[in-house]
DNA sequence: CGACACGTTGAGATATATCAAACGTGGTGG
DNA sequence: CCACCACGTTTGATATATCTCAACGTGTCG
């Protein structure tokens, strides 16, 4: 079912009828190429795209449009532009990073559930929280965080939310994204994402393998990225699991 | 009117009922001390507290809980922690910066207006949007810009926000931040701070005076800090004001 | 085969942090 | 009134993290 992954494993998970409107919400389904411009800044929407496959990115250009910062990383079951909703008009664009599969789902359509499904409605604001509260713990990383922590940070937050939707089998994953796309993510230069990254592997942390990345110390990655999986609020367990906590 | 300051001067402005419907959701009016901690971390929340009078920020802590990341700092007619009604529970905590005169908000009003005043929540929905949208040009702040040009980007999104509840004249207003406090904005050492505060003065961009700014050249900070007001959704001439293009 | 994107390494430049010390300032208690 | 303290600011010297430039390797794809 389309949107079975939509906060799936949290405490606010939507009820089957819910699901139901959500996925009659869903007016196409489309493709597109990796690299693809999928939502420009500062144009009009009237439609959101809910990632089914594939990975997507939202970006904030700096004034000559060359040097991007990443904001958010999307993997399936985001409700990528959600955000576009109420906000009408991005201040950020949206683009692929692989080929990718989502579903359209049309801002009269949230209309209808906004006007008439309060409590999903409630449930779609929540999700855009969720959002928020990422953006406030990316903050956190290039805030407070030195590089090689910064790099764990970011691993252990792609793994968590890989894992809940079973691209992760815990300490496995592909990770499609290129030394400079990591820079520009943890606010770092490509040439020093790919030092970090020689460190993180000399201490046993993580190794890389093509767009595949292995985590052979979970705990010890935890540990120096100085994460806390509480702002994705998962389940109890699921958190627990993430965080390298071995199950009792 | 307590609750004429929130969402003024954007497009999603308020209608007067809907001004109304908020006010009467208001069960208490709050004095808060300086520093004093307005919602603590991983607790359940039961209400929201909109901001009057004063300065208010959100703090994400590190492991150890000395060294802090501010990630938003709120100015009267804010909403400070409207998103804790979708999400029960914060992974920051809240604090006043200076006393604070706060209107406190039960979350059970703000089920009644989710249910039977749509187009009010969706309001409040683009409300927690906007943000959102800030802390994205925080994450840009601190991992696309050099020091010189994070301070200047804070100092005119203060400015702009400020303006627009009339708490600073264009070019002039009070910041009750010491240099730390700008370093945990900014993800800077305090020390850094005071040096690049002197670069911005010895470049007649602005000075400071005690806990006083003034912005003596508006178009230069905003060229420096690579600062566009988009993201704050104003009204188009606001817009064009507190980026210091003249008025027609 | 050449072009291109990406990864890797070295050397050197620069931005920023850290440590230490001195200086104001306002408040507080004697 | 003074002595004192806590707190914030300012400055200098030095350490460190990170960036930039340049070069080279590798795989992929036309």
């Amino acid at each position: 079912m389309l949107t079975r992954l939509v906060l799936n494993q949290r405490p606010a998970d939507l009820t089957p009828a819910e699901r139901e409107v959500l996925r009659a919400a869903i007016t196409e389904v489309r493709e597109y190429d990796a690299q693809e411009l999928v939502t420009p800044a500062h144009r009009p929407l009237d439609s959101s795209v809910l990632l089914l496959e594939g990975m997507m990115a939202r970006f904030v250009e700096d004034r000559r449009g060359d040097r991007q910062q990443m904001v958010a990383v999307h993997v399936p079951g985001d409700f990528v532009d959600l955000h576009g909703y109420p906000l009408k008009v991005l201040d950020h664009e949206i683009r692929t990073l692989t080929p990718v599969t989502a579903a359209v789902v049309p801002h009269r359509k949230l209309n209808v559930i906004q006007q008439q499904h309060p409590d999903l409605a409630l449930k779609l604001w929540y999700l855009t929280m969720l959002d928020a509260a990422m953006h406030r713990q990316w903050i956190f990383r290039i805030g407070r965080l030195r590089a090689p922590a910064r790099l764990a940070h970011f691993l252990c937050e792609t793994n968590a939310r890989l894992s809940i939707v079973g691209l992760s089998d815990g300490c496995q994953f592909d990770l499609p994204l290129t030394q400079a796309d990591l820079g520009a993510i943890c606010g770092l230069s490509a040439i020093y994402v790919n030092r970090v990254m020689r460190q993180l592997r000399e201490q046993h942390l993580v190794s890389f393998h093509g767009y595949r990345v292995q985590i052979h110390d979970l705990a010890g990655l935890v540990r120096l990225g100085e994460f806390r999986a509480d702002y994705l609020y998962f389940n109890e367990d699921v958190g627990r699991r993430v965080t390298g906590v071995p199950p009792l």
